[in-house]
RNA sequence: CGGGGCGUGGCGCAGCCUGGUAGCGCGCGGCCUUUGGGUGGCCGAAGUCGCCGGUUCAAAUCCGGCCGCCCCGACCA
């Protein structure tokens, strides 16, 4: 029964003046969120109705592909975190009891669950396994924002598979990309599965579910048959003009030009035909100098996996004491390790000279400087990925999927027997999605002036009837009929049966974006049909009197 | 963590520079009006001006400290 009148919807004509996306606005004006504190939301009644049709997607294609849903506290001993040596994480908040003792908030559940693997499990008949929980998470995130796209406490569909061995993890793993298939294919969204940066997971590798909008954090490189995050993305760089080949370098004075932008316009030559110098100090390893084509910017995601160590840019005293002077530095006659982006030709560069006010031209990799070779460079719109361009496009995590391998089995002990009676470890892989960046990607995919356009499948409600005329009158006598027909054709409807104007309420329809508006007045009696409104696209249609609730529900199910 | 900004009825904002009665629009309550795109009118309720301290006869306003929130960056399963 849900009827405006009686709802828990506080609709507002302006967006909180400190919001910027396009979900946040339209969520807190549409009622489906207010804000408690900062990362920190509560979701209305709408709002919950959304997230739930989400949740629920989520949850039946993990149970079309066997996983079983359970539920695991939040609030864990730090014990297990410390085994697996991620107690030290800055985002896990950390908490001590009134005896103190020491506690965390899970920011995920590996480690409760695997602990319990590791007790049930004895033997390969017990697996392989995949279980699940839509559950709370905390995170003690350095910036929140956007509304609900970055927050400190959410819900995820986590899950988690346990298998004998690697191949055992690949095949769960790939029910769980298909599964993921589905759900966002039902969700109604556009979405790209990429080749993700594991971070702090750890692991053999994983893939994102990436949905494009404005607001997104992410950015996607996105080719004909290609689609990676930027962090780990790879392409073939676009040529560029270089200048001619001399016999050696020559010395050219670049007073006060240290950009890349001033050099390449003093000499009249292209960025891309500029060396950059990037120089960085790695752990136990001192001072690396990172070059990549002028019109390149580093990578420090790929870079670092190049380096294989932790590592950070150079101070300038750094540089000047171990390079050159800063702005004027470059490859050659640099007495440090040097690595060259792979984007880098063959051919001659302009390249700092280690001297001040100085740039060297004519410099050819291999012939004046040795250096290791790597792809550490960002990719760019237009670089080549099997011959054709890519584009990149800000985009939203919706989901990531990990083959952890034995990164949490191994620390938590979990083994089991296999045949020949020998104790081996449990292979592990693990799987989530946010809930509330579904629906706000779904908002920020499918705005428009008017406010929100829900696919159906995540709509609050299926339809909303707008009811005009008062109490007594033959219109609200057919609107409250019709509240009921439809409600016994198995849709969700959100009737508005407030005593307030047209506009108002059509205006509140379309901002609460609904799949389809129904309104019944007087003008419904004369022309003896339903005028039914289609949000996305704002299209008109009818209804007729006569079976309105069969027509409504038929067209429901064409609907985006 | 670095940079920038904001905190004044429920929402959006002005007032602060130059100290002296706390204001506007929307919303909210009542009455009338209107009833297919936020109708119009009259009346009314509602604010410790984020908190603490200081200066002053007097602080929303000036000074200091703290807290909260937002944006950019860093960071981020």
């Amino acid at each position: 029964m849900t009827r405006l009148s009686g709802y828990f919807l506080p609709t507002e004509r302006q967006p909180p003046g400190d919001a910027e996306a396009v979900s946040h606005k339209l969520m807190v004006r549409a009622g489906l969120i207010r804000q408690v504190g900062a990362g920190l939301w509560t979701y209305l009644p709408a709002g919950w109705r959304a997230h739930q049709k989400a949740a629920q997607i989520a949850r039946e294609e993990l149970d079309a592909i066997g996983a079983h849903e359970m539920s695991m506290p939040v609030l864990q001993p730090a014990e297990a975190w410390k085994r697996t040596d991620r107690y030290k994480i800055e985002e896990l908040f950390k908490l001590r009891d009134r005896k103190g003792a020491e506690l965390v908030l899970a920011m995920t559940h590996e480690e409760a669950l695997t602990v319990h693997v590791a007790q049930v499990v004895r033997s390969y008949r017990d697996l392989p396994l995949i279980l699940y929980q839509i559950q709370t998470k905390e995170r003690d995130e350095p910036r929140p924002r956007a509304g609900v796209l970055r927050t400190r406490e959410f819900v995820m569909k986590d899950s988690y598979s346990f298998d004998r061995d690697l191949e055992g993890l690949e095949a769960s793993y790939d029910k769980h990309a298909a599964a993921y298939d589905r759900i966002f294919d039902r969700a109604g969204l556009e979405t790209y599965r990429v080749e993700a940066d594991v971070g702090m997971m750890g692991g053999l590798g994983g893939h994102e579910y990436m949905a494009p909008c404005a607001a997104g954090e992410d950015e996607v490189a996105i080719g004909r048959g290609y689609a990676a995050n930027v962090e780990v993305a790879r392409a073939r760089a676009r040529p560029v003009e270089l200048a001619p080949a001399l016999d050696a370098p020559e010395e050219v004075s670049t007073p006060g030009q240290t950009t890349v932008a001033q050099v390449a316009g003093a000499l009249s030559v292209a960025e891309g035909a500029l060396l950059k110098a990037f120089p960085v100090v790695v752990e136990e390893r001192g001072t690396v100098l990172v070059v990549v084509r002028g019109d390149h910017r580093v990578n420090e995601v790929k870079l670092g996996k190049a380096l294989g160590a932790p590592f950070r840019s150079a101070h300038s005293e750094e540089i000047a004491r171990s390079i050159g002077p800063p702005g004027f530095i470059g490859p050659v006659g640099a007495d440090v390790e040097i690595l060259l982006d792979e984007g880098v030709g063959e051919g001659s560069y302009v390249a700092g000279a280690n001297r001040p006010e100085t740039h060297l031209r004519g410099v050819v990799p291999g012939r004046d400087f040795a250096a290791q070779r790597a792809d550490v460079r960002r990719v760019e719109a237009g670089d080549l990925v099997d011959g054709g361009e890519i584009r990149i496009e800000p985009a939203i995590e919706l989901a990531h999927i990990f083959k952890l391998g034995t990164r949490y089995t191994e620390p938590l002990a979990a083994t089991y027997l296999d045949e020949q009676g020998s104790e081996q470890l449990v292979w592990m892989g693990s799987y989530g999605i946010g809930p509330a960046r579904v629906c706000a990607a779904a908002i920020e995919q499918y705005a428009d002036e008017q406010g929100i356009s829900w696919p159906r499948s995540l709509a609050p409600f299926d339809v909303e009837l707008v009811g005009r005329g008062r109490p007594g009158t033959d219109e609200h006598a057919l609107a409250e009929r019709l509240y009921d027909e439809l409600r016994s054709a198995g849709l969700d409807v959100l009737y508005d049966d407030r005593d307030a104007g047209p506009g108002e309420k059509f205006t509140d329809a379309e901002l609460l974006g609904c799949p389809l508006r129904l309104t019944v007045g007087r003008r419904t009696l004369a022309a003896g049909e339903v005028e039914v409104q289609v949000r996305r696209g704002r299209e008109a249609r009818s209804a007729p009197l006569d079976g309105t609730a069969e027509a409504v529900a038929k067209l429901w199910r064409t609907l985006p």
